[in-house]
DNA sequence: ATATTAATTAGACTTTGTCTAATTAATAGG
DNA sequence: CCTATTAATTAGACAAAGTCTAATTAATAT
């Protein structure tokens, strides 16, 4: 579901149908947390959005931020990235991209498609799925 | 340093010699994970070495365990492979190969290099230098 | 309105990994 | 070989990310 682009940000009403369009009940906790998410092509982790999403008054648990990204991930509103061991970063841009990781500050930024090319898919053993292929590049700048 | 093809398994002596080659003294404990390490080309999580190390009798603590592997790592003997939010693999083989991760089963295999070709490393900006570029194929397999 | 189902929550819990201060082992020099 | 010095190991406390549970609250449908 959903990875096509964006227009972003993503107001409130535009959060709202496209929860709607995923077969997501909308309510207020998953519509702030879908707000912050896609104001703009973003990689945050968890934390990162229980501590924005309870900036002016407490609004969301911690358990609810868990389970909210997790559905947004199932239905694929958003992608995990998988780069550091101490926490996930979820991606509210699902269309086509590579990652390009900064060891040194922890920092996250896109790799157009154009720029860098997978080519020769291996076959996969029978009954395996294809779910993804991520590319990272990994850097130092110390 | 040592990124080098290895001859499988590695004995004792062998390791002794890699550990020194790499200006790593060559204590009981890092001799023991390293043997268990070496053995094959394999992906081991930090637990499944600590467990495998204790097996007969106790023998290695948690926190050699966990500084030994980030010692070998730094060393560039093992390849850190970040594909589980849970944990850490660490790869002995160390030669230029991809990697397929069946999200359903945790369980990682190689590809090799000639499997899947990338092409066009795009400029990176001042100051940052290339670690590695790792393609993960993500996999379900119910 | 009310019954039923779905979502949220606090807080306990688990797991991976880190840190500290003290002990033990290894090395170098005489 | 003994001893000083340095390096490695250790137990156990700790930290942080994420999960789980059982109870509450909100939403939907009838």
């Amino acid at each position: 579901m959903d990875n096509k682009q964006r227009q972003w940000p993503l107001d409130r009403r535009a959060v709202i149908k496209l929860l709607g369009d995923c077969g997501i009940q909308a309510t207020q906790q998953r519509i702030d947390i879908a707000q912050i998410l896609f104001h703009q092509p973003q990689h945050l982790s968890a934390d990162q959005i229980l501590k924005t999403v309870n900036e002016s008054r407490p609004s969301v648990s911690k358990a609810t931020v868990y389970n909210t990204l997790g559905l947004f991930a199932d239905k694929g509103l958003v992608r995990q990235v998988i780069v550091d061991p101490s926490r996930v970063f979820y991606d509210s841009n699902t269309s086509e991209h590579h990652h390009l990781y900064d060891i040194d500050h922890g920092t996250l930024t896109d790799i157009a498609p154009e720029q860098l090319t997978v080519s020769g898919m291996p076959a996969l053993p029978d009954g395996m799925v294809t779910e993804g292929i991520d590319v990272i590049i990994r850097v130092r700048s110390e």
